[in-house]
DNA sequence: CCTTGAAGCTATAGTTGCTAGAGACATTAG
DNA sequence: CTAATGTCTCTAGCAACTATAGCTTCAAGG
């Protein structure tokens, strides 16, 4: 049996983080010691594990709920959970679509400065004049994650 | 001059997010009408233009607010501006490392996976154990954003 | 002139995925 | 036995908005 500390440690996940999995009902609830504090067995490190895992691949914590849920039913078929993966991978992709045009853009800013004084700088320039951009790099849609 | 409406449309902004930009500094309070209703005139459209612009590429609010507060002074050097969009570019960088590692894993577990049951899913065991995985694609540091 | 509907106002709370702090109890090493 | 660490609960905070409620103001049609 773990506390939680040894969880964490285990898992590389910090103390408060599985509290607060266990909070929002991602973990189950841990058994208690005579003094109140949280036990874990195997289980429960292989299921933060796999929480960790996920999340480090970019799935949010919604997407790792069902994938979890999931994988508590062994005989269904896996559709489902391949489907949110490919999800994740299109989400990932659209991201990188989107990052790699930012980083041109960023790129011909910094390089096109010619370092003088702030009124002629380029990258003011280009931030205030976006039709100076060479992409069309606007926030299509979706954001944020890893 | 502008309402606040039409200053969304035409910067691309929603009406609660320019409140909110006012309400923590990043725009001036705007002047009002008789009856009380912000009213805005062309620098502060070019204002909400430059942040919508840099937001779009990925800089925080805060390096916004350094960016705004020296392009306000325009005969100063213009090395502090070009330092916060190289921090950003190498931030993007840091960013397109690590999707482009998560798209590789994500792109293998999808491919491995056979199509039966939950028992047998590729994409349930590779989640369960990292050790499957072809890069070390785990978390750095930094997240989220663009 | 008056009504109606859209647009504006304030203030508060919710989102995601944690992280940090306060103050009290539990456990363990020396 | 004491001191140091670990754990407990609870609350609040981060970014960067978004949504809601309940009001007031404005512009256009009849
Ligand atoms: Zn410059
Ligand atoms: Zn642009
Ligand atoms: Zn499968
Ligand atoms: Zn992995």
């Amino acid at each position: 049996m773990l506390t939680i500390g040894k969880l964490g440690a285990q898992a590389g996940v910090k103390v408060p983080t599985i509290r607060y999995y266990e909070q929002i009902g991602l973990l189950p609830e841990a058994g208690r010691s005579a003094g109140n504090q949280r036990l874990y067995g195997r289980k429960a490190l292989e299921r933060l594990a796999f929480i960790r895992h996920a999340r480090d691949l970019g799935f949010t914590l919604e997407a790792i709920r069902d994938l979890l849920s999931l994988s508590d039913n062994p005989e269904q078929p896996c559709v489902a959970a391949d489907a949110i993966a490919r999800a994740q991978l299109a989400e990932v992709e659209r991201r990188l679509a989107r990052l790699t045009a930012l980083k041109a853009e960023l790129e011909r800013m910094v390089v096109q400065c010619a370092g003088g004084k702030i009124a002629d700088c380029r990258v003011i320039e280009v931030l205030g004049d976006h039709s100076l951009c060479s992409t069309d790099h606007r926030h299509p849609e979706s954001e944020a994650g890893p």
